[in-house]
DNA sequence: ATAATTTGACCCCC
DNA sequence: GGGGGTCAAATTAT
């Protein structure tokens, strides 16, 4: 039976079968993907033993490919389960510390009740956001975020970081972004950005070409924040923003004027440069009036599970 | 001293 | 009602 056959008889079962079946499915799925997951890290392993530097290098990038595939399709199980969008991973996880994987420490400290309950800012819930997602083996990116706030979610194993920028107070600036790790074993981050970075400053840390070596001579502080050698954000100027080190290069990258147009372009550049794998859809909805007045983003939806079954869907993609 | 993080409380909205 | 996003005092780091 051929590939198309195959796919079509997948597509025909799957449009029988009810929920808690599908269900199922996707748990035996998982387990398999997680098993090959594991079984490809011990050859790889092996292969790293018994090759030297020069050995047969294709077979490592076979290798490699196949630890994305897994980790992706375990990613996109999960994500798909969850109710949540999915994307690819680009790299496997590259070791980078983790801004989720700390244990909360207990504080013995006791916060006295307010005598009085003030009633804070009137919060607005996002409904049809402006916001990227992706799944990266690194947390980091060029700009500087402050954490504000961590939780625990329903049903994770992992809680959800939230930062916003660190210019927020200095410049207004709106963007905001949430990272939590992924519940597979390839320890990489679904990463949320809300909003877009407004404030006058941009960094170019890509000018650290072995960030490893950095951070060997360099303090690294424990949130994702700071530095990254990977891509910049053509829209904005910014400022280097590792708070540590205080370095700072500023360079007029892109004026502001003139990205409206080609703005889910750009973002899709980014990304699909920064990832490689990353599949994304942009859509033009509605902004939403509490994290946006200027349309900055584009919002993006991630295939979702129909597209997996249907024609030019995700499998189509994938296998093509 | 200042900046960043932690973390329980608060609050919105599904 | 409860999940999750945000606030802000306390704590920690620089």
């Amino acid at each position: 039976m051929g590939y198309r056959e195959s796919l079509m008889a997948i597509r025909g079962i799957s449009s029988i079968f009810m929920i808690s079946q599908m269900e199922q499915n996707n748990n035996i799925l998982m387990e398999t993907l997680i098993r090959g997951l594991d079984s490809t890290k011990k050859l790889q392993n092996l292969l790293r033993r018994k090759v030297n530097l020069d050995g047969p290098i294709s077979a490592e990038d076979l290798l490699n490919e196949i630890l994305r595939s897994f980790s992706g399709g375990i990613s996109m199980l999960n994500s798909s389960v969850s109710g949540e969008t999915y994307g690819f991973p680009a790299t496997p996880h590259m070791g980078l510390a983790s801004p989720v994987d700390r244990i909360p420490e207990v504080h013995t400290r006791k916060k006295p009740a307010p005598a009085v309950k003030e009633r804070r800012g009137c919060y607005k819930r996002r409904r049809t956001i402006d916001s990227i997602e992706k799944i990266s083996a690194t947390t980091e990116d060029e700009y500087a975020w402050r954490k504000y706030g961590q939780k625990e979610i329903l049903n994770s194993k992992s809680p959800r970081c939230y930062f916003r920028c660190t210019h927020k107070l200095v410049h207004g600036c709106k963007a905001q972004k949430q990272v939590q790790m992924l519940e597979d074993e390839s320890n990489m981050y679904h990463i949320t950005y809300i909003g877009r970075h407004t404030c006058p400053s941009f960094s170019h840390h890509e000018i650290v070409l072995d960030f490893k070596d950095f951070k060997k001579h360099h303090h690294v502080p424990k949130s994702p924040s700071t530095i990254t050698n990977i891509h910049i954000d053509p829209f904005v100027k910014q400022e280097a923003v590792d708070s540590k080190d205080q370095s700072t290069i500023s360079e007029n990258v892109s004026s502001a004027n003139d990205e409206n147009s080609s703005q889910a372009l750009r973002w899709n550049e980014i990304f699909m440069g920064d990832l490689g794998s990353s599949f994304m859809r942009f859509d033009h909805e509605d902004s939403c009036a509490s994290t946006s007045s200027h349309g900055y983003l584009s919002n993006i939806d991630f295939l979702n599970n129909d597209d997996i079954l249907s024609d030019g869907g995700l499998l189509d993609h994938v296998f093509s």
